[in-house]
DNA sequence: TTTCAATCTTTAATCAACCTTAAAGTGCTA
DNA sequence: TAGCACTTTAAGGTTGATTAAAGATTGAAA
């Protein structure tokens, strides 16, 4: 996750790129409105954090001039005023979000998370979906409600990485079959319905109420079992 | 642009209403965390508003369940305290932005055109006609006027999907046939037929004002009955 | 009003879609 | 090289959407 970060004061800039960074995000800092208008432009970073005033040009423009272009990137706009009228004027110029200094750092963090959630559907490496949570690194699947676990098999993994990161949606063999095995050939659509046999063994064992259900003639999808 | 509104203090929630409609949004208003939540699931929201102290389900936990579901439609907490910690959760919970009562309209409506935009490039494939929308990922018709949601089937999906896309035209069974079976053979038409009568059952089953009409000699036409 | 073709609805049989299991294949590690 | 974990292939079983057929209903024309 890259953040742009535009702020002239050193000393709140230093402290800022500290600490984004220990939050693992990647950040890049500018100085002036100018150059962070320029860099929003190369569509590199996932969210920006715009000082108001700033040299050059204030934070409201940078955003009304990014958004004319096009630009979708999430802004969160920082200010030292706490007037309405900047806040309206800030979120209107096209900002997703308005933060008033002094702030904590907490509050920071929240609000960023927020924003980020869009780009990336997971935060911590673990994917969750109703009672189940899945740790990618681990390769393992775990049941919150009952406490247990499993190893899943790499396909088995694919599987529901794939489902937990498009929930509400029915994928298709196809879509299946291209991001598992990365090829089309009808004769080995049997392989996903194999796999669903597996996963779904597994979702049983660990006693959890997520199921997977064969859509007739559309696909798979996650259900949740009603209490 | 279609508003949740999920507020339980009786003035309050009149007031929002108001103004919300002076705004030229159309807004449907839920007293309790149940309740929004199911009108949430409905997919047909282009943004949420929840105040967070509700009887039944709070908000935080309206917009976990939410997001949880794979529903990304914008939320925007409202709450009577302004507790740091509150915020955070609010923020973590899955809300996109969060306004601590008292608040000024104006300071609301700033946010809330903020989340509208944010919401443009959220539109998932759903089609509209009248009152209904179809999401054609989740192979789902909702009635937005009544909540309710019927599962498609396969013909029932392309019927519908093909009759949305040529809103005001009248269908041929020649080409309905052409669409959804691939041939052109006459003694299969009564297919046609027959999935009219399953497509209309769903209609009336999520109580929509939508009514799909045979027009002799031609074909099929959907036709919105006059409230 | 009567007639008849167009359209509607229901239902039972059918068949493709989907499920599961078992056995054979692959490749890794001890 | 044997054992293990995972993957693929193959085959038979189950399920429910689709089909076809038959009778009911509708509406336009005579």
């Amino acid at each position: 996750m890259r953040i742009l970060l535009a702020e002239d004061e050193k000393r709140m800039a230093a402290a800022l790129v500290a600490l984004l960074k220990q939050e693992k995000y990647d950040v890049d800092h500018m100085a002036d409105g100018a150059s962070a208008l320029a860099a929003l432009e190369s569509g590199v970073y996932d969210m920006a954090v715009l000082d108001v005033m700033m040299p050059e040009m204030n934070g409201f423009e940078v955003a009304r001039r990014a958004r004319n272009k096009g630009i979708k990137t999430p802004i969160l706009m920082l200010t030292a005023k706490s007037q309405l009228d900047d806040k309206v004027e800030g979120l209107d110029s096209g900002a997703d979000d308005y933060l008033t200094k002094p702030f904590q750092t907490k509050e920071l963090l929240a609000r960023l998370r927020a924003l980020g959630r869009r780009s990336a559907s997971f935060q911590d490496g673990s994917l969750k979906y109703g009672d189940l949570s899945l740790d990618t690194s681990k390769a393992t699947l775990t049941c919150v409600s009952t406490g247990q676990s499993v190893r899943l098999g790499e396909k088995e993994l694919h599987i529901l990485e794939y489902m937990f990161g498009n929930k509400g949606q029915i994928m298709t063999r196809e879509q299946l079959a291209v991001k598992i095995w990365g090829f089309e050939n009808e004769a080995e659509y049997n392989n996903v319905e194999v796999y669903m046999s597996f996963t779904r063994k597994k979702l049983a064992f660990v006693g959890s109420k997520v199921a997977i259900k064969a859509v007739r003639g559309l696909g798979y999808e996650l259900r949740e079992r009603n209490v």
